[in-house]
DNA sequence: TATTGACTTGGAGTGGACTTCAAGGATTAT
DNA sequence: ATAATCCTTGAAGTCCACTCCAAGTCAATA
């Protein structure tokens, strides 16, 4: 009796990649839905049964979304990569034009990061020595 | 005639201050209500003049949401700025909480870029050779 | 004094990304 | 055969961070 769901289970339900991934089922329906991923292969009963591909969809997906990149985004280069190496330009295109927004965020959280850091340190000197020194410039 | 406004233009209005900082006058009045940002000095008549430290707490608040922390979390902040400093164990461990946070985030923020200069890598590959290569593992 | 125009508030509306729900279909256990 | 699950869809609901709006107030100018 050890759970065989589904003929011989065969198939990778979207309960399975829901546990892999650490992702809702019902976030993996809408990802599908939103066209952030390509159709996902099924059984004859409708029943979503995920391939290797359509994993490794799922993976990049919550790799680019995890990041910040909007699912609109996301779901034009799905878009563009399922139609044809035409396309292959406009899928530069949208990765550069990604690249740069991320490197951009990743340079204002630096600056968050750089902000928090000095204000720990004066906490923490705060703490050992029993005074606050900020000095005239800060809040 | 060069726009004196306000009496003797001593104040730095509401609208001044969203030119400086790029940020809609609407997003200012709400991020005071918020209380991500201590409430602003006002003149006689109940009209917002930003004094410095009202500036420099705007400038914290949006490099802190640039970066990406929510609006609560910020607002606490400066709730237990304003509290005395019995709190300054408590804005330490926020600070280092939410230090962890951004470097969670600059981690996945990362790795995405990665992924993301590697398909570029391909593809302008591809368009040099006028073929894809991808790997087998590759979407 | 009246008009103009920027400011005030509280509240309603918007967009993005899910999340939950209702109704129904498929598969295995009894 | 029927119940118990788990799946399906489309649509509605939620949360966050604004954004916009209506009605009213205030200050400077005609």
């Amino acid at each position: 009796m050890d759970s065989p769901k589904y003929k011989e289970m065969s198939t990778t339900t979207i309960k399975d990649v829901s546990k892999q991934f650490g992702i809702s089922a019902d976030a993996l329906r809408y990802y599908e839905r939103a066209g952030m991923i390509p159709p996902v292969s099924r059984t004859a009963g409708g029943v979503r049964d995920y391939q290797d591909e359509d994993l490794r969809w799922v993976e990049l997906a919550l790799c680019l979304r995890s990041a910040g990149l909007p699912v609109e985004v996301i779901a034009e280069y799905v878009q563009l990569s399922q139609s044809g190496s035409d396309t292959i330009p406009n899928r530069l295109a949208l990765l550069e034009q990604q690249r740069k927004v991320l490197l951009e965020q990743q340079r204002q959280t630096g600056a968050a990061l750089d902000r928090l850091n000095h204000k720990i340190t004066v906490y923490q000197n705060a703490l050992k020595t029993g005074t606050l020194n900020w000095n005239k410039e800060e809040t």
